[in-house]
DNA sequence: AGTCATCGCAACTCAGAGTTGCGTTAGAGT
DNA sequence: ACTCTAACGCAACTCTGAGTTGCGATGACT
């Protein structure tokens, strides 16, 4: 719906280019600070025709963050729940270390733009789901005793990853990965987490 | 330091009113949208008084969330590990829950205002330190395996919670501060926390 | 090569940030 | 109770960025 549109004539470019100049705006400014004539400028584009196919400033953002997060999750299947944790903790480290990462993932959570607290749900919501899978798996080879919450495992794992994004302010890395999967195994194997 | 001036005029108490304004205006429409307008206005002063004080909008906010943050934290002592977790996360989704603390927290995480990122650092590291000290006592109860990390498992405990803050977005209740005690509990005594 | 939707450009309006000068008032000291 | 002064209210600015409009230029598909 969004990006499935007839590609006639320099639409879809146009589109394109100012999508991904939104995105590196908020990148580099921020929300608060984004402006549309920088966007525009980015893209190589003139003010006017950012504004004839959004709405507003609101509208346009919200539509680059949708746009950025499309991509869907790879799920990984290493044959144990400790190296499927690993996976997904290191993918969402490697995802957030990112400048584009940090800054789509800052940009859903800080502002109340109107339209991306939709955008925001839909996302985790989704990506919790299909990580939901490594869980399932587990549970089925007698990985984790009976009862334990597949949605509450993610949560833990990727809780301290976005704390240190959000809260500490600190890098992120492989290592931050490995702690949260190490700590959500035990927590998980010990039946806490109902 | 901060609110200690010598009472001389009708200083503090404009200074006290146009502070509260603020929080009251960063909690209804958020710091993007917030108005120094807005913001006089709710104090019963104009304009030009707001400038007077401050010199732009990013200081007014500032030192609005610094002026708000000031109160220190109540430091549990149950005697049990696992009564001071739970106490500590009550406490943060009691604080979390108000209007002001989410709009407190939601500032310091979301946008990039100068001068707030070192106020959101001091904060947290001073939350951060003041809770160790529970894990500290545990340990010489001899509570937790030795070489348990006490801030990280103050991170493991606050998590869960700042993530369905920010991340998931339902609403904080004492459920989940139980079941991030919980799990904090049974991952640092089975020494995944180190 | 022609057609038409789309884009660039200039010229607006409007709201909010931040400033200045001057008249007015509240409050501390005697 | 009465000054006297620092702090406040007010009006009138400038400036930047959001959002709009009309017209001329250009690029993509037939």
């Amino acid at each position: 719906m969004t990006t499935a549109q007839v590609p006639l004539g320099r639409g879809p470019k146009v589109r394109a280019a100012v999508l991904a100049a939104t995105i590196a705006e908020l990148a580099e400014t921020g929300y608060a600070e984004l402006t549309v004539e920088a966007v525009a400028k980015r893209a190589g584009v003139h003010k006017t025709t950012v504004y004839r196919r959004w709405t507003d400033r609101e509208t346009l953002v919200a539509d680059a963050l949708k746009d950025h997060v499309a991509a869907d999750l790879p799920v990984p299947d290493t044959g144990t729940l400790d190296g499927d944790l690993r996976e997904l903790a290191r993918a969402l480290v490697a995802w957030l270390s990112g400048p584009t990462g940090a800054a789509v993932a800052t940009t859903m959570v800080a502002d109340r733009v109107p339209g991306v607290a939709e955008i925001k749900h839909r996302f985790f919501a989704d990506r919790l789901a299909r990580g939901e899978i490594v869980v399932r798996r587990a549970l089925e080879r007698g990985e984790l005793p009976p009862g334990t919450d597949p949605a509450e495992v993610l949560k833990t794992l990727i809780a301290p990853i976005y704390l240190r994004l959000f809260v500490t302010a600190e890098t992120l890395d492989d290592e931050l990965a490995d702690r949260a999967a190490r700590i959500t195994l035990a927590a998980a194997r010990s039946g806490a987490i109902q």
